[in-house]
DNA sequence: TTTATATAAACGATTATTTGAATATAGAGA
DNA sequence: TCTCTATATTCAAATAATCGTTTATATAAA
């Protein structure tokens, strides 16, 4: 059983989507945005991150179809794209807590 | 509502995880991972991938405590660590399709 | 101890990513 | 038109990721 070259491009598909996940910034910026929409500004405010910071991983975010966006004269208000984005992040929290769990108990067992 | 400083360094961690799911060849890893766990060689045939590089993704991927290993001999062998991993990355292609189809249909409805 | 095999790591080149700072654009109202 | 505000983009520098190739290690068997 061999992987077919096209296969290859269908996981580097995948791998693109994942790209939006791998920046704290941007993580903050869905889950703010889960909570309701935000336009620039307030998320500037809210995270505490320099505008054109907040904007270039809204871009990101953008171009990778997470957000979506509407214009209101000057403001641009952003929503999350798809809730399934937030539950894929909650599962990744979830390995995570287990890993960390895993680790201290590895400690306590051999006495370090 | 602001962000406190540590709360920035709990989404790094997060972010940090995530960094496992950017590469295709670490997706395919995982997925053939999923399906029964393989050795180094095994996912070399498999995955048509030099030998080299299929060690280095999968010490990032160990790194990261996504897989484990037993050793029998000389051969390593690698299995998934948690389940939960696969669900994310089914979950975010989920996403990826509807992305796709909404681009589609874009399209269409302007007739380009 | 020598040899063969499985796996891991080091090296150097190339390409990508992130950032602050500065600048540009776009819409609203005087 | 001019100006203000909100948002987006560009630039250069620093950092990091990926790759093929080469080399090292570790176990087993002769």
């Amino acid at each position: 059983m061999l992987i077919p070259s096209t296969t290859y491009e269908a996981y580097q598909l995948e791998a693109n989507l994942c790209y939006g996940f791998v920046d704290p910034t941007r993580i903050l910026i869905l889950y703010a945005l889960n909570d309701h929409p935000h336009n620039v500004t307030e998320l500037t405010q809210h995270l505490q991150i320099n505008q054109p910071k907040v904007s270039r991983h809204l871009k990101i975010l953008r171009d990778l179809g997470m957000v979506r966006t509407t214009r209101q004269g000057t403001t641009v208000t952003y929503e999350l794209a798809d809730c399934r984005l937030i539950k894929a992040l909650d599962i990744l929290r979830g390995v995570l807590r287990n890993n960390v769990t895993n680790k201290a108990s590895l400690l306590a067992e051999h006495e370090i």
